[in-house]
DNA sequence: CACCCAAACGGACCACGGTCCGCTTCTATT
DNA sequence: AATAGAAGCGGACCGTGGTCCGTTTGGGTG
């Protein structure tokens, strides 16, 4: 007999699914870094991980998804250093200090991933994680830094700048080095913190 | 005999294509006001312009360019109503006020082409006349309103919090309302110019 | 172990963006 | 007006993302 689940469970994955999503990604991870983002289609990645296209496309709904998914993994790993790496990144520097530190981060991150964020595209940025998180840090330290606002925009006005589209206008069109980048980035947040 | 151009001349339009451009222009923006963004095909536009496919990509680039050429013609718009429109975004108010109009006006109308902007993609941000008329604008404001520093990426960072997609994760993800961005916005622009 | 059915699978199929190349049309020149 | 050749045209064609549905498989139940 079947119990019945009181809250909706998020349904419990079978075997052969989990087994799926991992040589997908796995492989999607592969071929990514071999051949660029690019120049991987999703039958490519299909044949590669020895199924169907079809179960591409429920695993990680379109190409963004996938891409979002194979991002996340080093998202993952980013996301850990700041929480519990090495200061000035993480714990342990004074909060101004981290704060520049997370900027220059991110942006070299975004930088480094330019590609696959791109094919993330919506799906990249709509993972709870990403830009969920970042904003929250940002917020603790706003808050450890006695700014007073309306913190969550503030925020994200902080974080704006070294969105992609931004970086890249900048970088690619203007020609601007990463380092005034850097600086500038500097200038506005000792500006917003005051 | 022919003239040799001293330097190289933008290459004039032959008298077809400039009629064609014009069709498929105006077949594109009917289109797309009619059916919305999203249920428009190259084909589509195409047909209904009375010319070939090949003759779109070759005056457009892709869809993102046609769509970034559509675009434009609203965009155009909006900049003379900043260049000679009536205060405060246009002349003759403060700098101050003018600043604040145009963050208001600039969200507003991202949020308002929303998918078109979108569907115009990199080809949109590009576009020499969008992002730059902006950027210059706001230095302008800056300058105007004694703020020292890099005004290029102060500028940019002013900005960057009503690009379409940090707009969207806000309005969408976060469900935050349209006037406490504006609130938001203004904020920011308090702290920065100081 | 045999049975069942929901969940998962996979590959044929479709629509759309983008390219290519042989043909047509414009315009400069005499 | 005739001519030549460049610029433009158009639609058959291709690759890729995404869907659909008949078939297979996992794992709970008696």
């Amino acid at each position: 007999m079947k119990l019945l689940p009181l809250a909706d469970e998020p349904a419990p994955e079978r075997a052969d699914a989990a087994r799926n999503r991992e040589a997908i990604l796995a492989a999607a991870l592969r071929l990514v870094e071999s051949r660029g983002v690019g120049c991987v289609t999703m039958d490519t990645v299909a044949t590669e991980a020895g199924v169907g296209k079809g179960t591409l496309f429920r695993r990680f709904d379109s190409r963004e998804g996938l891409m979002a998914a194979v991002l996340n993994t080093s998202e993952t790993q980013w996301q850990a250093s700041v929480i519990g790496g090495p200061p000035p990144l993480g714990p342990g520097a004074p909060a101004m200090e981290r704060l520049l530190a997370f900027g220059h981060s991110r942006l070299r991150t975004n930088l480094t991933h330019a590609s696959l964020i791109e094919a993330a595209g919506r799906a990249g940025q709509r993972s709870v994680a990403a830009m969920s998180f970042a904003n929250m840090h940002v917020r603790y330290l706003l808050r450890e830094l006695g700014v007073d606002g309306d913190l969550p925009l503030l925020a994200t006005a902080i974080l704006a700048p070294l969105e992609l589209v931004v970086l890249e206008q900048q970088v690619e069109r203007e020609r601007i080095p990463v380092e005034r980048l850097e600086a500038g980035w500097d200038d506005l947040v000792r500006r917003v913190v005051g």
